[in-house]
DNA sequence: GCAAGGTC
């Protein structure tokens, strides 16, 4: 069997169909695993790398004594499998295999890949033939010709990619862990370090410093108003910007009458039609539509993956011979676009444009299948639009511009203006993304005298640098060498969920500023581009074999040791400047209360709120939705009545949730709990909220002497207060434990949410779970619950309060559960049964149902029932086992009816003895009076 | 728990 190793899935479907020609191509699953089998061909697709690098055992600890971070410099290298269905698949199919070929991309990191399967099949199968082949495009005729001259795997050019990988993971690594370690930052805050994300965060963070750093200069711009034919003109001085103010002033008096026209130049203007799309121009295309870039490249991965584009990871700006151009406008005719297709096809340039790299991995993006706006979405649709419209524009022909300059003369000074007017629309047709800005200019004729209407000199300041939007830092990063067209997107996406970054255009954060500023004065080699390129030439020496990846990795390893001598030395150091901003980074505002900073605090990762620094002697604080909801940071924007920085959650996965002013959030959303107080009035909340009491639990924890004395109350009102607001607390608490017990018990539906249920219960008064237990019927219909759920329920219900009144009484949690399993439910049932019964039913011992029962009676202030001995009830058992008839479950129903000895069923009135114990009074009869005849022989006897 | 690189 021949066994063929494509990069990915969909690679090997296509390079299938190719080799199989006219055969079929049976494509079956296995292990989750798609294959493609023609002959005696197996195909199946990697996906990727399906091993990773990773230290050996031992390292796992972060803060482990004998394997501090720089031992991971030294630490020994493994590759483990990340895919492992795909790995066993491959492992499986090599057994069975006579020939082996691997037909990754062809790149370094296709030929890793292809060692990384190499060395998979070879673990299984020592002897089978592995040979590679190669191909620049997946076209036939290229297939073809790559598998009919099969060659060796490049092991030079894998091991310049393995020295990629170990590099990358030692430097990383030990320095994610060293200054995470060094600023005390664990878990989800833990500060990330690495070849690529530190010099594209210190771009980020340097074009920060120079915006700060800037000093603007102020200059003069000279311009001269005027009319032509009724149309105004603004005319600028040739001198451009003045720097000196005299100057401008000086062009501005010489400035006279005659204004003449001393030249007039007209010129034809070409503008080009834009190059096809690569992943970069892509990115920035979108970005200009508002997509960020992890975003953009979300949705053309999607688009891909349903047949509408091709290959969105390409650095290829031109179209290979193979793609054919025609057919793709076939498609785009059935589309919304076939206006723009007719239009093209009329117009379309002998060749379409080319940019400037021809890589030949894939194709530049392209449309390949017909799709509607309604199929798609909005957001989908927009970049499928993008894609189609940037193909059109490719075959389109160039605009042309007419342009015209004319040249002034005022007393000597120097005048212009220039035009342009869109004379062939060209490409613009069908790409309107960006606005063709015309103007007109009137003719003119030199010579000609025109108006002075006006002279006007304005002052201007120079500007800052830009910060850097998503885009443009991807292109930049791109012409600089960082990173590749699949992970450029993902490492911005890094800089942001490590909080390092936020916003866009992008800023650093403190935290992310003071880690470059750290990493530029210990480690500055990590922060820098050179790190990359002085690696990739490295790589292609080993590629050409002049070195070996164990030196290129050896000398990499002496320097990142040599980086560590200065790193441990200044450790200290380097974690108090980071910590110092982290604590910035939480503060909030200042306290209502006392003044002093607020500061965002977490408590063992899962909850957090807002607390005052001025702890334990200040209390405030303002609580949080728990961390599931999102981590909570900070905002740029201050509220102007608190002047506390606005919060926001965020979570993986899930929108950011913005807080707001987390003072204004808190007294809205505690607002409506105040008013269940019920002597509670507008003036007396305006009261509590001048004097910082924003909750229930505020009034609660107060005196009501205080409160009297901070809200100028009577003490009486406030002692009403303290109590009305405890009450509303208790209230509170047995609201929440009802919704508890709703979410476990009640299965959510359609337009029946928890918090419906529970905001219709408390609306007809079913405030806890008691009241619940003897809720009516309808009622709960009401809510919203079937009659089915309204049974069970309800018996929950009672069933938690009997035991939790049983529980109240002192009982002991074992015993309760005994007693409810048989059946004993409360108080009530405690003084309605006798001790002997709940003892044989429950299997707990008499006495201590004795004692139970009178603890469980005088705590529900019911009757204590009668008590009895372990002696004589083990006494009385065996005189009535002793009669005739009586058997142990006969015994358990006449301990019902209070009978638990001889002497008792003597006395025992045989009617009622029989409604209580279900036992035919016929039967007691009989007992009784064979209690009567035992009687008499004891008589006799004695 | 760490990187960067493939791919989904």
């Amino acid at each position: 069997m021949h066994l063929i190793v494509a990069e990915k899935n969909i690679s090997a479907r296509r390079i299938a169909a190719m080799l199989a020609g006219n055969n079929h191509v049976t494509n079956k699953k296995e292990g989750g695993v798609d294959t493609y089998a023609f002959d005696d061909t197996v195909l199946v697709g990697l996906k990727g790398h399906v091993v990773e690098v990773d230290f050996v055992e031992g390292y796992t600890n972060w803060r482990s004594e004998e394997r501090p971070p720089r031992s991971l410099i030294d630490a020994g290298i493994v590759k483990r499998p990340t895919e492992k269905r795909i790995v066993s698949l491959l492992q499986k199919l090599a057994k069975k295999a006579d020939l082996v070929t691997i037909a990754t991309d062809f790149d370094t990191e296709g030929e890793l890949i292809g060692k990384e399967a190499y060395e998979l099949v070879r673990a299984v199968n020592k002897d089978v033939r592995i040979l590679r082949a190669r191909f620049s495009a997946i076209t036939p005729q290229e297939i073809k010709r790559a598998f009919s001259e099969l060659t060796e795997l490049d092991f030079a050019l894998a091991a310049a990619g393995e020295s990629r990988q170990i590099i990358d993971l030692m430097w990383g690594a030990s320095l994610t862990r060293f200054i995470s370690i060094a600023a005390r930052r664990g878990g989800a805050n833990i500060l990330s370090v690495g070849r690529v994300q530190s010099p594209t965060l210190a771009m980020i963070a340097d074009r920060e410093k120079e915006i700060e750093s800037f000093v603007p200069q102020k200059y003069w711009m000279l311009t001269l108003d005027t009319k032509k034919d009724g149309t105004p003109l603004e005319l600028r001085h040739t001198h451009g910007r003045f720097v000196d103010h005299d100057d401008a002033l000086a062009a501005r008096k010489r400035t006279t009458e005659p204004l003449t026209v001393t030249e007039v130049k007209e010129g034809v203007k070409n503008d080009r039609a834009p190059t096809p799309f690569d992943t970069t121009s892509l990115l920035v295309a979108a970005g200009r539509l508002g997509f960020s870039a992890a975003n953009a490249m979300r949705v053309a991965e999607d688009l891909y993956m349903n047949g509408f584009i091709s290959y969105p990871r390409t650095d290829n700006t031109v179209y290979p011979a193979s793609l054919n151009l025609d057919e793709v406008l076939g498609v785009l005719k059935t589309t919304a676009f076939s206006g723009d297709v007719a239009w093209v096809e009329r117009h379309r340039r002998p060749e379409p444009t080319r940019g400037k790299k021809s890589s030949t991995d894939h194709p530049p993006i392209h449309p390949t299948g017909a799709a509607t706006p309604a199929q798609l979405g909005e957001e989908r649709w927009k970049l499928y639009e993008l894609v189609v419209r940037r193909f059109l524009a490719t075959l389109s022909p160039d605009a042309r511009w007419l342009t015209m300059k004319v040249n002034f003369d005022a007393g000597g000074e120097p005048y212009t203006v220039t035009g342009g007017q869109l004379k062939e629309e060209g490409w613009r047709r069908v790409y309107p993304y960006s606005e063709a800005a015309e103007r007109l200019i009137p003719a003119c004729t030199v010579g000609e005298r025109l108006p002075i209407l006006g002279v006007n000199l304005e002052e201007k300041e120079t500007q800052p640098p830009p910060r850097y939007t998503q885009s443009r830092l991807i292109q930049t990063m791109e012409e600089l060498g960082l990173g590749t067209k699949s992970t450029r997107h993902e490492v911005i996406g890094k800089l942001v969920s490590r909080r390092y970054v936020q916003g866009n255009p992008l800023r650093p954060t403190l935290v992310g500023r003071a880690v470059v500023e750290s990493l530029e004065k210990h480690a500055d080699t990590i922060t820098r581009p050179d790190m990359t390129r002085t690696l990739e030439a490295s790589m292609q020496q080993i590629k050409e074999s002049t070195r070996t990846r164990d030196d290129v990795v050896g000398e990499s390893r002496a320097m990142l040791h040599s980086v560590f001598d200065d790193l441990e030395a200044h450790e200290e150091q380097i974690g108090a400047e980071i910590m110092d901003r982290t604590v910035e980074e939480r503060t909030v505002g200042p306290c209502p209360v006392c003044g002093k900073d607020l500061q965002i605090r977490q408590v063992h990762g899962a909850s957090q709120f807002i607390g005052c620094s001025g702890y334990p002697e200040c209390t405030f604080n303002i609580s949080l939705p728990g961390v599931q909801w999102g981590k909570a940071i900070r905002l740029d924007q201050v509220c102007e009545q608190h002047r506390l920085n606005h919060i926001r959650l965020i979570r993986k996965g899930a929108r950011p949730w913005d807080i707001g002013c987390p003072l204004c959030s808190h007294i809205e959303s505690n607002a409506a709990t105040l008013r269940l107080i019920p002597h509670m009035t507008d003036a007396l909340l305006q009261r509590l909220h001048a004097s910082h009491m924003y909750t229930v639990p505020d009034i609660v924890h107060s005196s009501a002497a205080d409160l009297a004395a901070r809200l100028s109350i009577g003490s009486e009102e406030a002692e009403r207060l303290v109590q009305e607001a405890n009450d509303v607390l208790d209230l509170l608490r047995r609201r929440s434990e009802l919704k508890k017990f709703i979410r476990a018990e009640v299965p959510p539906r359609r337009g029946r949410s928890h918090a419906k249920i529970a905001q219709k219960m408390a609306a007809a008064g079913i405030d806890d779970i008691a009241a619940l237990g003897s809720a009516r019927v309808d009622v709960l219909k009401e809510v919203g619950l079937s009659d089915e759920e309204t049974q069970g329920l309800r018996a929950k219900a009672q069933a938690i309060r009997s035991e939790r009144r049983l529980r109240e009484a002192g009982l002991p949690a074992v015993s309760v559960k005994k007693y409810l399993e048989a059946g004993i439910a409360g108080p009530e049932d405690f003084a309605a049964l006798h001790p002997a019964y709940i003892s044989a039913k429950s299997g707990v011992r008499v006495e201590t149902v004795c004692k139970h029962a009178e603890a469980a009676c005088s705590s529900a202030g019911l009757d204590t029932p009668p008590k009895i001995t372990q002696k004589r009830l083990e006494k009385g058992r065996e005189e009535l086992l002793a009669l005739p008839g009586i058997g142990e479950p006969t015994l358990e129903k006449l301990y019902r009816a209070g009978i638990v000895d001889a002497a008792s069923l003597a006395a025992a009135d045989p009617e009622r003895a029989s409604a209580a114990s279900g036992i035919p009074a016929a039967k007691i009869r009989s007992c009784i009076a064979s209690i009567s005849a035992e009687d008499k022989k004891e008589r006799v006897r004695t």
